[in-house]
DNA sequence: TCCGGGCTTCATTTTTTTTTGAAATAAATC
DNA sequence: GATTTATTTCAAAAAAAAATGAAGCCCGGA
């Protein structure tokens, strides 16, 4: 069974989570945790979980491991005010801010994470074999290049350029 | 029933195998598809995609898939020499061209694709709702970042830098 | 200490994605 | 045109991922 119908969100907002769901898709990353950041980067104030639970119509677990992820990638961001009895999250709305997270947290250890592992297998590989020793060198290349390029890469989305 | 087994590959062409399906899963892309990807990149020479299916113990349809997959990408191209009965395909070793492909086919069309149903949905927002323009106006900022700054990442990538 | 709202965790269920297998297609050879 | 061999397509199966729901946890207030 589904959740219990909750009041239909305001059309733009529906259109923006739209648009975020499209490009969380291209990197992977589920369709409700979309919807959460959508709805967050769409709230005029913080919410709790609670709140963004029932707004989407979602499950609390659900709402739970979703803002986990979005926290692991700084794209939300939890608050615990001082008066307020339970934190609550607001949406991360620097894109230089988020890019870099997401290099820092998503690539970064994918594409120049295992370099010592490719050293040792270059290490490994017997001279004679001399085109496994290419193709190895030319990804060590690579790491190197992404090792580089990466830092520069979130200036590129940076507040003057 | 799993496909016949195949004689198992040399461990080194396993472990760039396996550097690529972490690589190919970061951008959301399957499994299977990354292992075609490793097999082309570590092959001396163009393969058939038979030769292919069959090393990696795949079945032909997930082979072809895979590979147009792929095709569309640019990360691999489909040969067909002039004395050869099948073409074969091989990958692409160029990280540039590789990133270059990959923004202009996965990454534009979702980050400045939307351009004018946003501007539309701008245009729809009664001036007095402050906020959702103000937001949507954030989100036009983004895209506009990003077309400017696309163009400039495969450069990080390029030959001299 | 107990209560209660909200949050987390995780086994189960649901949904989505990927793979298979088989039939249809294509292309070169005889 | 028939035959052989490789490829494509697509419905069905299998696998993987995500969502649910319920049990237990945490924490502030009574």
């Amino acid at each position: 069974m589904t959740h219990p119908a909750t009041a239909p969100l305001p059309e733009w907002e529906e259109e923006v989570i739209s648009h975020f769901i499209g490009v969380f898709e291209t990197f992977g990353l589920p369709k409700s945790t979309a919807r959460i950041y959508g709805t967050l980067y769409c709230a005029e104030a913080p919410m709790l979980q609670e709140e963004i639970s029932t707004r989407l119509g979602i499950s609390a677990g659900s709402a739970s491991q979703g803002l986990k992820l979005l926290q692991n990638l700084s794209a939300v961001h939890r608050i615990t005010p001082p008066g307020q009895r339970h934190s609550c999250y607001s949406a991360e709305l620097s894109v230089r801010r988020l890019i870099s997270h997401f290099i820092d947290v998503q690539l970064r250890p994918k594409l120049t994470g295992g370099r010592q592992s490719l050293q040792a297998l270059a290490d490994r590989l017997p001279p004679e074999n001399t085109h496994a020793r290419n193709r190895v060198q030319t990804l060590q290349t690579w790491q190197q290049k992404a090792a580089t390029a990466l830092p520069l890469a979130d200036r590129l989305f940076g507040p003057k350029s």
